[in-house]
RNA sequence: CGGGAUGUAGCGUAGCCCGGUUAUCGCGCCUGGUUUGGGACCAGGAGGUCGCAAGUUCGAAUCUUGCCAUCCCGACCA
């Protein structure tokens, strides 16, 4: 059978390709770098998207959009911003084609037809936004600008991977215009709770919360927030960004305000988005080697009933208490969906739920209608267990949060068994190689240290977390003076 | 962008080195039947620009050149 599954310890990187393009998630396409999200992963991703633009109107944010170009000259503005990304953008020249007048039923591109300037297409908005943003601020009253925007962005990647880095991908990014820096930074670090919480509450992923160093620092920014989340292979994934943009942009954009003593002052920005990527650390975190496993709050489907029937005449049968107890579940608000397709056994679709990761099978045939039960399996411990019908859909539904935080904790131990210290250059090698995950390290805090050992191991400095206690010890390479630890990984 | 690998039906593949009738097999698909508690079975059937383009040759899936795409490893990145 082709659904056979590369296991992870054979290949991870084939293991995670399978069980996105094997589990429905997404397809490769016809254009390079970029994946067609088919109706399973999208409908993953509604459901995150939904759950984090409730959280986003919860704390006072408005959704808005903004077009796709940016024009160069406005791209340029904020010159980091733009040196930043200047190596991955896809650039428009041209408006029109024409036929090929040496290649019948050809087209080529009019030459002229050339842009008189060319269109950014956007790796990210704070251009364009900002450039509105003037039009819409003259008084501290018009402030703040609690702004978020649903796109998809293209970055030119050289090598891309399937929801991990892709030259195009969904996300959302909320831009904020404030009256001060203070405003602005509590506005940063509400943004980094908020994907705290959806990804640990909802995506089931424990990350650990802190801020970049220089070097990691999202261009154009003044402090880059960020969660880091960790996989089954020890490497870290950056899972969202908070970004605090100073008065950067006001600066590059020329966005002044008024305040109360009608003093002119620049304005105040954050940014801060998540993407699709998102699916990957999913993927990653929780999966084993017969498939996904979906956390229960997000999954496309929570519960999967399945009938076994022996014979035309015991369909019915089945057919109709399987119903009444998919509509009882709906009723309950649980996502159920019942597989009375006759296309394939019962064997076949446990086995293709499974690396769907659904996290509830219910099982019926008339041997269980006749004593009031169904079997019952869940896809996180592959337990399988015989269930009065009796009160059922309520046992389900707290079945699927109880699924929910066993594969929360799962991951954490993960997590925690992974963060190791390390005190010496020989431990910090030693563990990286043989535990990997996070290590966590003393640092001398510049950056010539942080690239020699990036170019040494590969690790990187994935965050200074924020809940960091101060702690005098010695360099890990230099051997120099240092105020904390900070975590190391190789990483996504 | 460098290194490696791959490209033959929807998927996985044989054939390629050593060119030669109608391109192999399995899964899937279609039709009919029997089945259904962990990826069913029988019978019949459909499905192919052999990644694309040039070239060599009487003749190319097979040899040559160029191009394209994907994966893996690196450099770069959410």
């Amino acid at each position: 059978m082709s659904k056979a599954l590369t296991t992870r310890a054979e290949d991870y990187s084939q293991w995670y390709n399978d069980l996105v393009i094997k589990g429905g998630l997404a397809d490769y396409s016809a254009v390079r770098g970029c994946m067609v999200i088919k109706p399973y992963g999208f409908a993953l991703w509604e459901n995150m998207r939904d759950q984090l633009d409730k959280m986003f109107k919860d704390t006072g944010h408005v959704n808005a959009y903004f077009p796709l170009f940016v024009p160069k000259s406005l791209f340029e503005a904020e010159e980091k911003n733009a040196e930043g990304f200047a190596k991955e953008c896809a650039i428009v020249t041209h408006y029109r084609l024409k036929a090929d007048p040496d290649h019948k039923g050809k087209l080529m591109v009019d030459p002229e037809a050339k842009l008189e300037e060319e269109l950014i297409v956007r790796p990210t908005s704070e251009a364009i936004i900002w450039n509105t943003y003037k039009g819409w601020i003259q008084s501290y009253r018009d402030l703040p600008i609690l702004i978020n925007q649903w796109a998809n962005v293209v970055r030119w990647e050289m090598r891309t991977r399937l929801f991990l880095r892709t030259a195009e991908f969904l996300w959302q990014e909320g831009h904020t215009a404030h009256a001060t820096r203070e405003e602005a930074i509590i506005e940063t670090e509400k943004m980094l709770d908020v994907y705290a919480e959806f990804v640990e509450e909802y995506m089931a992923v424990p990350v650990i919360k802190g801020i970049k160093t220089a070097n990691e620092r999202f261009a154009g920014a003044e402090e880059t927030y960020c969660i880091e989340a960790m996989m089954q292979d020890g490497k870290a994934l950056q899972a969202g960004t908070s970004h605090f943009l100073g008065q950067n942009f006001a600066k590059a954009f020329d966005v002044k305000f008024s305040d109360k003593n009608n003093t002119l002052d620049y304005v105040w920005a954050t940014s801060w988005g998540v993407s699709t990527r998102l699916i990957g650390a999913l993927i990653m975190a929780h999966s084993d080697d017969q498939g996904l496993i979906m956390p229960p709050r997000i999954a496309p489907v929570q519960v999967v009933i399945v009938p076994v029937y022996k014979g035309d005449d015991s369909k019915p049968v089945i057919d109709e208490k399987a119903n009444a107890l998919a509509k009882e579940l709906k009723a309950l608000g649980i996502r159920v969906k019942f597989d009375d397709s006759d296309n394939s056994r019962p064997g076949w679709k446990f086995a293709e739920y499974e690396l769907k990761g659904v996290p509830v099978r219910i099982a019926m045939g008339l041997r269980d209608i006749d004593n009031n039960v169904v079997e019952l399996a869940r896809r996180d411990t592959k337990d399988k267990q015989t269930v009065s019908m009796e009160g059922l859909p309520a046992y389900v539904s707290g079945l699927l949060e109880e699924i929910q935080l066993n594969i929360y904790n799962r991951a954490k131990a993960f997590q925690t068994e992974h963060i190791n210290t390390a005190d010496t250059w020989e431990d910090f090698i030693k563990v990286l190689d043989e535990k990997g995950g996070f290590v966590s390290a003393h640092w001398d805090g510049t950056a010539e240290t942080e690239e020699a050992i990036k170019e040494k191991t590969k690790a990187t400095i994935r965050c200074i977390p924020l809940n960091n206690v101060p702690e005098a010890g010695q360099c890990i390479l230099t051997g120099k003076p240092s105020t904390q630890r900070v975590l190391f990984a190789r990483a996504y």
